[in-house]
DNA sequence: TATATTAAAGACAATATACTCTTTTATATC
DNA sequence: GATATAAAAGAGTATATTGTCTTTAATATA
């Protein structure tokens, strides 16, 4: 469903949204930091994270205690902004789940009618669903990040 | 969502089934032709038409006149049976979306709930789609299988 | 039985994705 | 201002997926 690119960056921005959420704690977290944490190769994390600083997700830092950090507060950014940042949103939108280029409702493939339903339902989801709730949920220990244990801060 | 194999394996089964549906059709359809009809490249459809044989979904005929055909009735083989035979059928049952190897009920990651209820829909969705119904609708061009026009036989 | 047709088999090539390494640059902190 | 920290930049490697080529084997048909 989603390139592993995309599977880094939204572990990362929640990463990222619990750092934010924890009182007192540092303005920029190093991606260092991050792929440690959550198993990511670093090198791979770091292009990722640039691509979602371009795209105005993040602002980063580079100086001593410098690193990265959300552009804005969690709860007004959602898992389909990151994921529309990494693998766009067209397999959301307009994109046929059998990749026939002209597919659509005038056109349709023949699971056209089936996948346009479950589509929506699908963008709905990751656009309903913010940084800030999903992280609240991991310190919470509700649910998890990685193979990592999560414990309330 | 689907690997190309995967992708190319549902267009072609839903061709045979329109063959299968034929009058006075021919028994087998050799695989050039599909390859032709679909657009689908020839050698690397083979190798996908042979794995489909293999979990016994085709029937495969060498010799003149050869060529494949589906194992049993089309109304009789679903969608989900083509994506189970290739891609497996994990992504809608066990599969975390973050691709977490321990996700579950038990340890679920940040997007479990959500996810695991979108997985069962699409399930079934493949599940209660059969190839004869799908192939009826492009051959009464409601539907259209790639980039050729189907008109009805 | 000879022949043409077509799938089977397996090596190989191209492409895309995932991942690494090295050098450079910015800047907060001391 | 010197230094250390950490991101930026870009070339390079590894792996998986997709796609091609060639040779072999089966068998229905004529």
């Amino acid at each position: 469903m989603f390139s592993k690119a995309c599977i880094y960056a939204i572990q990362a921005t929640i990463y990222l949204a619990q750092q934010s959420g924890e009182r007192g704690g540092k303005p920029y977290t190093p991606v260092a930091e991050i792929a440690q944490a959550l198993g990511i190769p670093f090198q791979f994390l770091k292009k990722i994270i640039q691509t979602l600083a371009e795209k105005g997700l993040l602002l980063t830092q580079r100086s001593a205690k410098g690193g990265v950090a959300l552009a804005r507060t969690a709860n007004t950014m959602t898992v389909l902004d990151v994921i529309a940042a990494i693998d766009g949103v067209e397999m959301f939108t307009t994109e046929c789940i059998l990749k026939f280029p002209g597919c659509g409702n005038e056109k349709p493939c023949p699971m056209h009618n089936h996948w346009a339903v479950e589509r929506v339902r699908l963008q709905k989801m990751f656009q309903q669903t913010n940084l800030e709730e999903v992280a609240v949920n991991v310190s919470k220990g509700l649910t998890r990040l990685g193979m990592i244990e999560m414990k309330a801060t």
